[in-house]
DNA sequence: GTCTATAGCGAGATAGAC
DNA sequence: GTCTATCTCGCTATAGAC
């Protein structure tokens, strides 16, 4: 299965896979690669250190999820800038599409890992770039509801990221049902989360 | 200031703060006891193990924190148990509390973090127990919405956990204004948040 | 109950052959 | 570009003096 990509694109993908069961701290060189069936001495070579990998393991799945957020919202205003829902499912469905990529699922714990991690510079790194995003988002739905105050629509918006993120990391009390696929229960979940922000963001 | 406590409580609230900074496995016993100002053997000697003293880190809010929101439901329910806001309140308010207290807003980091460790048994600990707490919340909740479907009210009260976890580990686009009092600020994120949550739950 | 000292291990990184 | 071998460091944990 791995052995069709080259050494730099296994070490990434058995990474991904580690960062996300065992954090970035608590994952070593030794278990990446391992798990890539490449040599130890690789990774260096490839990446340089430790933490370059971390943040080039971000930057592929960060960059391609915002340039379909973004593309996905640009469709979406076109179509009608004022289809909240629209604009919401723009934001959710990118999300949701990288937990029914093979390796994506593991990505998705890494976001909301790295998250949780506050100093690191790797937090800074993201919220400028996903910052961005957010603003561009954060336009959109203020043209659909003009009525709400910079700091309440901003409130509110973290909000539903926070309920994104949580929700597509699999926490909580929902756990998918053995009869249901993976991609139906994601389906559900941006179903049900659209209808709640979308009460939530009017309220 | 710490050396008002004994040794053993100066190692947990150093171990608090640091596991909230750098998460649990890129803290180092050294770290904490050197922080702490104790001697590198105390931890295994009042601990055993760097595992066990992560855990208790754990216990120890967490047992306080779910007594308060218990205590705190109970109140709203006896006194209206229609209040949605009110039972939203008891949910919220004890996690707001520890964002004030001067080792619990660490505390509120290391919970969020808990949540993006995914198999470390330190998950399933923390599951079981705030598990309980959530359903306690969700009989009431169900009972102010009798017309929610069980599936649909626990979908909805995932996303209200993690807008929380969110917002009050201070991730995403909202920060504390300068010349905001950090009290002033979480009143105003409860405030904003019991808003948001009731319109979403009751979409 | 707290210290010093150190065992024993696994980490990240690199040099140099191939 | 990939390998083996190895350096150096910091880690957890423990033994034993005080």
């Amino acid at each position: 299965m791995t052995s069709h990509f080259n050494t730099k694109e296994r070490i990434l993908h058995a990474a991904e896979d580690l960062f996300a069961q065992h954090g970035f701290a608590g994952t070593s060189l030794r278990q990446v690669t391992s798990r890539a069936d490449v040599n130890i001495a690789a990774v260096n070579y490839h990446f340089g250190s430790k933490e370059n990998l971390v943040n080039e393991v971000f930057k592929h799945r960060m960059d391609d999820m915002s340039e379909k957020r973004l593309s996905a919202l640009a469709k979406a205003v076109e179509n009608d800038p004022n289809d909240l829902e629209g604009i919401l499912l723009a934001f959710i469905q990118p999300a949701l599409a990288l937990t029914l990529d093979r390796h994506g699922g593991a990505f998705v714990r890494v976001l909301a890992r790295a998250y949780a991690e506050k100093n690191d510079g790797l937090r800074n790194f993201l919220s400028e770039n996903y910052g961005q995003v957010l603003r561009e988002f954060a336009k959109a739905i203020a043209h659909c509801l003009p009525q709400l105050s910079k700091e309440e629509l901003y409130w509110r918006m973290d909000f539903v990221a926070g309920a994104l993120t949580y929700a597509m990391a699999d926490f909580g009390l929902i756990k998918r049902q053995n009869g249901v696929s993976e991609k139906a229960h994601c389906e559900k979940a941006a179903q049900h989360l659209i209808r709640f922000a979308k009460a939530g963001l009017q309220a």
